[in-house]
RNA sequence: CGGGACGUAGCUCAGCUUGGUAGAGCACUUGGUUUGGGACCAAGGGGUCGCAUGUUCAAAUCGUGUCGUCCCGACCA
């Protein structure tokens, strides 16, 4: 028992308080430090690494689907943000802006970009003459920044990096079709590789992207009941065409504005999967997206050192044939002991040790990080059970976040239910709403939660609005954010 | 941007009330013994006490300002 808290000191339990377990697992799995700047983290190795696994399998989803790679400017002209009313007013007040260079003003001060549709839209105006020249498909993996009054490591940080989906369509049928697509592979993507279940809807008109006609999202709940939003799509009409003039020449010669889309996923996914995987032991990383699928710890005397490292080199050499991301910790210096607890706290799936009665035996131990399980297997079956487990893992994972979830869903008639589970054990809330935005704001004025998403697929719906009881347009999800 | 808390060694923190030459544990270095759930012994190294300024013979300690982090709220993806 004392033992088993010394291994975690330093690690405050998720049931005593959320936000500082957050804090020190990000500090203690190395995955960030603080800048000197104000909301702006460093990416540690740890950290970027697991940035560079999602980047990897989201850029090669959108590469299968036709689109293509591109980077536009950091600087954006003030008088891009004029053009697009609503954008204007959703991002001036967190912009940070450059007024001098060279030790003179600038005629016009530069933005530093919140997003890139201003920018995309001048460009694609200059691209786009002919429905030839139609779709346009182009992603940016790049960095953006919104000068946030409140801040946290990954979920919510003043620069970040994301990946910018922009496209141009002929006609609203098939722009709606991409935004749908690329929200569908956000889900995929999020659901498969990261373990994490979400809801897939769409937002409300007060929730929306500024500037979007309508906004999809999927949203995933945290361990303590919090939402996420973990990946948008926005259909933006011709808004930004006509903002910007991205006009063609349709088959019938005459001029039409194009259909925009735009989409995006940022470092907040690690932020997500911290929050949603991680216990009181530490991080856990999904193996799909773990630098480290496997770490291999050799163990014994002095005396059968060299037998048994040759042997873990041997076992790691055919893992890595296989295709897992393996490491091995020869350190001598550090007990086993203390290489078991420094893995489980950094989140590797799984632990391989070898010592000398495996080495007798003729097996290895694999322990799962998420059950904590030992297994026997024989050295010569090791490249299979390893595979095997880690798809197990995976998908357990994604078992006990669903599971999760449900059981922080609950289903309301009114708001006065709703305040008492808000109170409660917070997660997620499922009501109707008569559409008003009036309604919406006094279910946060009382509740502290804000609609997340109206749900695509819903198995129930609602008659009634759960503020004005009059009948529901919708039936909604509600959640307090992050 | 408002309210609260905090800032001392790489990390977690004590010292501050009542001003007087900078502390502990862990980590680190060297040597030795160890290795199946955070090993042990011995000897070492490391801090302009966030920064600035004021009061004082003297400031980690008292005052003011500023920057940063965390929590609550407003704002916002």
């Amino acid at each position: 028992m004392s033992k088993d808290k010394k291994m975690v000191r330093e690690i405050t339990p998720q049931q005593e308080d959320f936000s500082r377990w957050y804090i020190d697992v990000i500090k203690k799995a190395d995955l960030m430090d603080y800048s000197p700047v104000r909301g702006c983290i460093v990416f540690k190795p740890e950290g970027f690494e697991i940035w560079e696994m999602m980047q990897k399998e989201l850029d090669s989803k959108f590469k299968e689907t036709g689109h293509r790679n591109a980077y536009f400017p950091l600087f954006i002209p003030e008088s891009f943000f004029q053009k697009e009313k609503e954008h204007v007013e959703g991002f001036n007040p967190e912009l940070p802006w450059v007024t001098e260079a060279a030790g003179e003003q600038l005629e016009e001060r530069l933005a530093i970009r919140p997003t890139s549709e201003t920018m995309i839209g001048h460009m694609y105006s200059k691209w786009i003459q002919s429905y030839r020249d139609l779709p346009v498909l182009i992603n940016q993996w790049a960095n953006v920044v919104r000068w946030e009054k409140r801040t946290l490591p990954f979920l919510r940080t003043s620069e970040f990096l994301w990946q910018e989906g922009h496209t141009a369509h002929e006609t609203e049928e098939e722009a709606r079709a991409e935004t749908m697509q690329m929200l569908d592979i956000y889900r995929e993507f999020v659901e498969d590789f990261l373990s994490i279940p979400v809801i897939v809807g769409q937002k409300t008109p007060s929730e929306k992207f500024a500037g979007a006609i309508d906004t999809f999202s999927i949203e995933a709940m945290m361990k303590d009941g919090k939402a996420v939003q973990a990946g948008t799509s926005h259909y933006l009409g011709t808004n930004f065409s006509k903002a910007f003039d991205i006009q063609y020449l349709d088959r019938d010669n005459k001029q039409q504005y194009a259909y925009t889309t735009s989409w995006g996923v940022s470092t907040r996914l690690i932020g997500a999967m911290i929050m949603v995987h991680g216990d009181d032991k530490g991080l856990v990383v999904p193996p799909k997206v773990a630098p480290t699928q496997v770490i291999i710890i050799p163990i014994g005397p002095a005396s059968k050192r060299e037998e048994v490292t040759n042997k873990s080199m041997e076992l790691m050499n055919g893992l890595k044939q296989s295709g897992v991301r393996v490491r091995m910790d020869t350190r001598t210096d550090q007990s086993p002991g203390w290489k078991f607890n420094e893995y489980e706290m950094r989140g590797v799936p799984i632990r391989i040790e070898l010592g000398p009665r495996d080495m007798e035996k003729g097996q290895v131990v694999l322990v799962s990080r998420i059950s904590g399980e030992k297994k026997f297997v024989p050295q010569d079956q090791l490249n299979e059970e390893v595979s095997k487990m880690l798809d197990e893992i995976q998908k357990q994972m994604y078992d006990n976040a669903k599971s999760f979830m449900n059981s922080h869903f609950n289903s309301v008639e009114t708001i006065d239910e709703m305040k008492a589970i808000m109170e409660k054990q917070r997660g997620f809330v499922l009501a109707g709403w008569c559409g008003s935005e009036v309604c919406e704001h006094q279910v946060k004025e009382e509740t502290g939660a804000t609609s997340r998403n109206i749900p695509t697929v819903v198995t129930e719906h609602k008659g009634k609005c759960l503020v004005c009881e009059e009948p529901a347009k919708h039936t909604v999800v509600f959640g307090k954010s992050y």
